[in-house]
DNA sequence: TGAAGACTTGACCAAACGGTCAAGATGATA
DNA sequence: TATCATCTTGACCGTTTGGTCAAGTCTTCA
């Protein structure tokens, strides 16, 4: 199989009701199937059982399987990494970074199949979104590295090397859904589970900023209005 | 494909030297594709091709492409879990912790293979290992969480959930292995570079220990005679 | 050395899968 | 309601893939 290199942008060309419906019906089926079976273990049959159209009427609105999958990709793609850029240096690390960290599991309580999507992904080698991580990531991570390191030449924090610091946040935050299958099977819990994300957060956010030479903000969980 | 589930026994009958040889040869490769490719994404044509035998020869050692995937898996296994048996409730926290990081971040450098196809498996709900997370593991897990607790109670660390703390070294340790590609293609280097992996590892280690209200020793690179 | 068992292979098969196509059904619009 | 574009589908096709089988080659050992 080609893999031909996904970019971020999103050709919205006008589309009827009925079309923007099923693109978007198909686009989440998709992302479901391939999160959890990998682009190899999921069939284009498949996906159209679960949005109940045939699977010729999928194609008609996707050229092919790859199609959908660098769909998926490049949607999910911006949204992940949005987070990290609003790493803001004028205002307090502490406060910063947990908000980071909480922005970060969140996304790994409401969104895990992108998470899982995006894993597998990179176990592959990223051969579809290379070029992507080699430019946009790479600068995005070279600009925040710059925003911790400016923290550390002030004395805000401990001197630590940024990049590191980034991806064991990464590491942690996105364990929880990644791994949740086996967290799941020896704890029983998810998540899903108040007590448990509040747990897991707390523990995340102890870790780094205890790490830097900081102290840890009570955490809010989101609360509705 | 059904899902046989994995156990950890290792059924060594007296085999002969040619026998010995291409089986292992065959999980050999096997491990290297299965990790890369996922189960769907890997033919028993390429792990023969690899090995340089013809697809009916490997199918004469291995009677199917699950009974692979399923040994080359109860061989790692035993292997993955074994780091964390290690850690001894006697002696002091500081090193006892930096000594499993520092087994769990050799095993990355060494064995990132084996730790993606681990990583696949659970990224799939782990349908073949599910038996031995559920029942092994969390034993493990239990007797080791623990361990910790024990520390805590005799305040020779600070009070930590002891599960989540296990997990987040998970996370950081594994993430170094998993995500090798993304790491690579952000920063030029992986963990075969010393520096890398020593910055890494402090980086690990001192996230942990200070999270715990310890102080990071000095890291050791193992040495060869 | 020769026979029995272990090993190796190419030809072959059936199922699964991605994708095409022509024809029919449905919706929008005047 | 008539017309045209959009949407939907089942039948079909070629390829890939896991697995079988019969026949041949190589090892081992009495």
């Amino acid at each position: 199989m080609a893999h031909r290199p996904v970019s971020l942008k999103n050709t919205t060309k006008s589309m009827s009701r009925i079309q923007e419906k099923n693109r978007t019906r198909i686009l989440e089926a998709a992302l479901v199937e391939f999160s959890r079976f990998g682009y190899s273990g999921t069939t284009i049959e498949k996906i159209s059982s679960v949005t109940g159209m045939s699977k010729s009427n999928l194609l008609y609105y996707f050229s092919s399987k790859a199609a959908i999958y660098e769909a998926v990709l490049a949607n999910i793609l911006d949204i992940w990494l949005a987070p990290l850029k609003g790493l803001n240096p004028e205002k307090d690390p502490a406060k910063e970074l947990a908000a980071y960290i909480h922005h970060k599991m969140k996304m790994s309580a409401e969104m895990p199949d992108a998470s899982r999507l995006f894993a597998n992904e990179i176990l592959q080698g990223a051969p579809r979104i290379r070029k992507v991580l080699e430019e946009d990531l790479k600068a995005l991570i070279a600009e925040k590295s710059n925003v911790i390191q400016q923290w550390i030449n002030q004395e805000k924090i401990e001197p630590i090397d940024p990049v590191q610091l980034i991806f064991t946040i990464w590491a942690m935050t996105q364990h929880y859904a990644d791994f949740d299958t086996q967290i799941r099977l020896v704890t029983g819990l998810g998540l899903e589970n108040p007590g448990f994300r509040i747990s897991a957060e707390e523990t995340v956010v102890r870790l780094v900023l205890r790490g830097i030479g900081l102290q840890s903000p009570d955490i809010v969980l989101e609360t509705k209005p």
